[in-house]
DNA sequence: TAGTGGTCTAGACCACTAT
DNA sequence: TAGTGGTCTAGACCACTAA
C-alpha cells in the first residue's frame, strides 16, 4: 500500500490514519494489537506504540490495557490554539506595534474578581490598563490585575516601553492558567478606546494565571471589532 | 531533590518542569544534554528523551540537533480546546438535549461561502438549519451547508431525530478542518431563534471540514448569549 | 567535523482489566 | 488468569548543524 521508505513511526501513523479514513477500520472497531501491526509493518513494537500513542493523543484512537485499541466512535476533536505575545501577533501581520499605558495604580480589587480568585476582602492589587495598537490603530484593550506579593520586581520596569504582557511572559513563570473565550457588548469606555460604536460585539478573552495555588494575574482582553481567532483541525 | 520513585519519564518531566519554574534553568538558557540528564537521573537516555519531547511539544523547550535544548524565552502558549458533539456537551451539564430542524433544502450556496470554499458559481448545496436546545432553552443555532456529492447516504437519515452534527461525526471522516472564533451581533432572525434581543453580542464559531481538497461541510454556530468556551493552561 | 537530538530495535517487566 | 498496552533499557545508527 504505502511505499517502503524506512518504517518510521510517522509512516506507521499515516498508514493507520489512512485506514481509518478509508473506513477499513470503522469507528468503534477494534484494531489489531501492537504486536500484530509490528509484524505486518516489519518494525519493532515500540515504533507501532509511538504511532498509536500519537493518534490516541489527538483523540482518534482509544486505548485500554487488555481491551485493545479502538477507533474512537464519537471523537472529541481537539483544536490547539496558539496564543502568542501580543506584540509578536501584531508584528506577524506586518504592522508596527505600539502601546499606550492608560493606568498603573494600586487599588482594591473589584468584588467579582476577588471572588473568582478566592482573595480576602480588602485585598489591594496592581491595576494596569493598556491599549495595544497595530500601525496606530487599536487592536486590543488589556485590563489587568496583578498580585503584587508575587511580583516584587515589577516596580522597576518601565511599562510604557515594554508591555506588561511581554514582561510577565519573560519574567514570571506560572504553573497553571485558565482561559475563556466569550462575546461581549462594548461599554462606552471600551468602545471609545477601540474606536468603535458602543454596544459593538467584541471578542473577549479572559485569562488567569497561577503559581500553584496563588494567583499571579487576571486579565481581560477586548479585541477590536471583527477580530477572529483561527486554528486548524 | 525529588524522591526516588521509579524513574518514569513523567517524573523526569516533572523534575525538569520544576527546575524551569524555580528558574534554576532560566528562559533562553541551554539545559544539559540528554546523556548528562540520563546519568544524573539514573535512567536511560530514551526516558529523558520522552520527557523532554513532551515539554517541547507543549512549547516550553526548544530543541535543535547539535545546538541542544533551551528553555523557550517567549513561549507561544498552546491551549487545547475540546470540541465535543453538541448533544454530549449539553448532556454533560445535566440538561436534557433536544433539537429543532428548521430547514433541510437544496439551494444555491451564497456567494461569500462559495468563494471561501473555492466552489464554482451555480453550485447547489444542501442547506440545513438546526436549533439545539438544553432543557428546552435555545443553546446554539447551527447554520450548515453540505456538499451533497460527498455525502450520498445523507438522504436516508431522519435529521429530526439525530442531529446532522452527530451524524457527520459518526459517518464522515475528514482529513482537515478550519476553525474560527469571533463575536457577532445577533441579527433579527438569529435573535428570535435564540430568544434574545436583536444586536445582542454572540459567540460565533465557524468551521469547515475537508476530505483532502474537497469541502464536506461549512457551518456557523451561534451560541446563546453569555456562553463561553473554557480551557486550561 | 564533532556533538547533539531523533529514532529504531529487541527484549524485558509491569499494570491493568476482561474473562 | 491471561492478554493487552505502558514503559524502561542498552545499544545503535542517522540527520542535522554549529563551529
Amino acid at each position: 500500500m504505502s511505499a517502503c521508505p524506512p518504517r518510521t513511526w510517522q509512516s506507521v501513523r499515516d498508514e493507520v490514519l489512512a485506514r481509518i479514513h478509508r473506513r477499513e477500520w470503522a469507528p468503534g472497531a477494534l484494531i489489531p494489537g501492537e504486536a500484530a501491526l509490528a509484524r505486518e509493518f516489519g518494525c519493532a513494537r515500540a515504533t507501532v506504540n509511538r504511532a498509536l500513542q500519537a493518534l490516541a493523543e489527538s483523540g482518534l484512537l482509544e486505548r485500554r490495557r487488555r481491551a485493545g485499541t479502538r477507533v474512537t466512535a464519537l471523537p472529541v476533536r481537539r483544536a490547539t490554539l496558539e496564543i502568542p505575545v501580543i506584540r509578536r501577533e501584531i508584528e506577524a501581520t506586518g504592522a508596527r506595534y505600539s502601546l499606550r499605558l492608560l493606568e498603573n495604580t494600586s487599588a482594591l480589587a473589584p468584588t467579582a474578581l476577588r471572588e473568582q480568585l478566592g482573595l480576602p476582602a480588602g485585598t489591594k492589587m496592581q491595576h494596569l490598563r493598556t491599549l495595544h495598537l497595530a500601525d496606530g490603530c487599536p487592536h486590543v484593550y488589556e485590563d489587568r490585575w496583578l498580585n503584587p506579593e508575587r511580583l516584587p520586581a515589577l516596580t522597576e520596569v518601565d511599562l510604557r516601553q515594554l508591555s506588561i504582557n511581554e514582561w510577565l511572559v519573560e519574567n514570571v513563570p506560572f504553573t497553571r492558567g485558565d482561559f475563556s473565550f466569550a462575546a461581549c457588548s462594548a461599554s462606552a469606555d471600551v468602545a471609545a478606546l477601540l474606536d468603535c460604536a458602543p454596544a459593538t460585539a467584541l471578542l473577549l478573552v479572559q485569562r488567569s494565571t497561577w503559581q500553584h495555588d496563588a494567583v499571579i494575574t487576571a486579565v481581560q482582553l477586548y479585541y477590536r471589532p471583527g477580530y477572529c481567532i483561527r486554528t486548524q483541525l
